[in-house]
Order: structure tokens, then sequence, then C-alpha cells
DNA sequence: CCGGATGTTCACCT
DNA sequence: GAGGTGAACATCCG
């Protein structure tokens, strides 16, 4: 599920632990602790700690505690957030019911008895104690023209390859990026680095603005191509068929009428 | 039954 | 080094 635009949501509901003290840390997958400091007993030390700041940088959540480290979360495709028993995601977003508590992967208990949970189905994501966060690029939401020049420059990769990289630019998911392609009137096959200063220019602008009107929807699956990516769907602008490619690993859907 | 799905990492190619 | 591919994860949906 969580591009960009649902981890700061999750952002935004995470922000209701903060200043609550842990009483308890609950692992119930190992597995899904990762990082240097994996272990059955990762985040116990959280254990009296109180969270200070929710922050996000791409599809990463970090909660800073204020001496200890530092908890990383990603959710891969299908993770979410819940808090006292609410979902995160709400009732917005038509995706799988995700209700069974046997994927919750990762909990903390605060001593007023409310609960910050990681439930994550495919088990696609992960919780990390002091995630290394260099290899990131600027996120998506925050990035200036010259981050996004710097992004693309030099690359002969396909344009949408590049958007998907998070090492170049974090937050971007396939769905944002296709919304965002057709919307700027770009092919996702386009070299990266044969954007002229003039089209990314272009292309930051409509990357604001889509990542504005989505979040007001309510998410990644809010755009206009949504509908239309499917066999036989059509460009809601000019109505010519859609093409369908796998780029950057992804499935791609887009308008070889006016995207260019 | 089969294929595909909003993500990331890694091994293995070219 | 740069890219590309496929696997892994586990569940739901058409």
């Amino acid at each position: 599920m969580p591009e960009l635009l649902e981890v700061e949501r999750y952002r935004i509901l995470a922000e209701g632990a903060l200043g609550r003290r842990v009483a308890d840390v609950a692992t119930p997958d190992p597995w899904y602790l990762k990082g240097a400091a994996a272990g059955p007993a990762l985040g116990q030390e959280l254990v009296g700690a109180r969270f200070s700041a929710a922050r996000r940088i791409g599809k990463v959540l970090l909660l800073d505690t204020e001496a200890g480290p530092v908890v990383g979360i990603r959710f891969g495709m299908t993770g979410t957030l819940l808090l006292d028993g609410e979902d995160a995601v709400g009732p917005l977003l038509h995706v799988p019911t995700r209700t069974d508590p046997a994927w919750d992967r990762w909990s903390v208990t605060f001593d007023d008895g409310g609960r910050l949970v990681v439930r994550d189905p495919r088990r696609l994501g992960g919780v990390f104690l002091d995630l290394d966060l260099t290899g990131l690029g600027p996120d998506a939401a925050a990035v200036g023209l010259s981050g996004l020049a710097a992004a693309l420059a030099g690359s002969g990769t396909p344009l949408k390859a590049r958007l998907l990289d998070q090492s170049r630019l974090a937050g971007v998911g396939n769905l944002i990026a296709d919304e965002l392609l057709w919307r700027a009137g770009f092919s996702p096959c386009r070299p990266a680095g044969s954007l002229t200063s003039g089209e990314v220019r272009r292309l930051h602008r409509h990357l604001r603005a889509t990542l504005a009107e989505l979040t007001a929807r309510g998410g990644s699956h809010t755009g206009d191509l949504q509908e239309e990516r499917r066999p036989g769907g059509r460009c809601p602008r000019d109505g010519h068929g859609l093409l369908r490619a796998t780029v950057g690993g992804r499935t791609t859907w887009w308008c070889p009428a006016h995207q260019r």
C-alpha cells in the first residue's frame, strides 16, 4: 500500500504516540526485525523511553526517542500502522482487510494501556533500530528543482526507473510515478538525463501538484489514471489507448499520444 | 488454477 | 560501474 503519501499519513497518526511512556515492546515475529541491531530483543531498550518525534523520509517512518535509539519502519506494500486500535489507512483506501492480529509484526505498549502496532500480512516491510539512511535520496515531497535535476542528470536509465530509485529520490512508488508522468506528459521510457532544464522544471511543478492533489483525495491510488490501469484502459485526457510495459521492474501504463 | 498487486533487497547476469 | 532480471516475502483478488 504505502507510498510517500500513505507513510505521511502513518506519521501523523504516530504523532499521537509522542510523549507516552513505553511499558513493553513485543516482537511476535523476530524475522521482521532488520538491520545491524536485529534480534529477538530488538527494541527492548525502548522500555521506559518516550517517543519525541515522528519523522518521515521517503517511505520510511522514523520514531525518535529522547536519549535512545531511533526506530525506523518500512512498510513494504502491505504494511500498516495502528495506534490504540485505529488503523492509519482509515476507510478511504480500497484495500484488502488487514484485521488479523496474526499479522502483527512488532508493537509497543504504553503505560496508559494504548498500543502502537506494525501490521504487515506479507512481511515485505521491516522494523529497524538506527536504520542507516545514508543511501536514501532527498524526499520527493520536499525536493527542490535543483535536487530533482540532480536525481535525473547524466543517466540513460528510463525516467520512471530513476523516479522509483529510492537512492536518487525517496518516496515515489509505482502508482505515483505513473500518475506524475501522465500529468506531466513524459514517456516513462524517456532517458532520465535527456530532459531539458525546462522539462525538469515542468516535471518538478507536476510532482508538487500531484502529491498535493493525491494527498487531498486520500492516497496514491486516487490518481486520474488509476481506473484505466487495466487492459483496454484509455487516456482520461485524450481517449487514446494506453500502453502497458514493464519499466524499472514495475508494471507501467502510459499514453503514447501525449506522453513524450 | 493462475497471474498480478502500492516495495525492498540481494544474487546473478550482461 | 551501470542496468536488468528474478527470487524472496504471504495474502488477496479477478
